[in-house]
DNA sequence: CGACTATATGTCATATGCGACATCCAGCCA
DNA sequence: TGGCTGGATGTCGCATATGACATATAGTCG
């Protein structure tokens, strides 16, 4: 995340943020709730993309990143941008048609 | 863009890559081109969306930002993320579904 | 068992994206 | 003319996402 580093972002920290059905359940509002589930469904669908191609360390070394970023990429860590998820998309060879569809359907 | 500071990224800096279609015109890697032109497809709705609802400078008070941020989004500025992007797409009242086509079938 | 591989997690210095602010330009209208 | 509004552009100090690194965990194979 960015910005003010809001109330609702130190909530969802201390929960973790990791889950899978994100949380409304303490006063997100609906857009940082999207925001989240984009991450989300970014997150999880660079697994499964990557998984089928190859190690995190093998695309880390493409992005020019580290295996320890993929991995919390992966994980959905709250660290991770938006932006190095969708490089990372790209750099599994996703297309941008790939990359809006998966925030479409599940994000 | 974030990163290494690459080659290409000065290239396209040093165009100003504000252009509509943008370029593998010089060098840029298909995955660079496709991360600007998912920037640029995001740019020209978030100002389609939000000039039909509200000023730039509202639309930076509902975000916490500021009017020039704003102005740079939708100029395509090569300083604004897509974290931002998205933000300010949602706060216009986009769904993830409608960021994801404008992805899909603009990026 | 140990060796190796893949992944997860935590920390750190640094690069960079951020909001804020100051201008500047263009249009509009009195 | 001058004032007002919406937007563009440049700069700056600060917050934070980054890659690098160390280390932990878990699985596999000998």
């Amino acid at each position: 995340m960015i910005m003010k580093k809001t109330k609702s972002e130190r909530r969802v920290k201390a929960l973790g943020w990791k889950d899978g059905t994100v949380a409304e359940f303490l006063g997100l509002t609906p857009e940082e709730s999207a925001l989240i589930e984009i991450k989300l469904a970014l997150s999880r669908k660079l697994r499964e993309r990557r998984q089928q191609r190859m190690t995190q360390a093998q695309l880390a070394k493409k992005l020019q990143s580290s295996q320890s970023r993929i991995a919390k990429a992966e994980t959905g860590d709250g660290s991770v941008s938006i932006e190095l998820l969708v490089r990372a998309m790209l750099a599994t060879g996703a297309t941008p048609k790939e990359i809006g569809r998966t925030i479409a359907e599940n994000g």
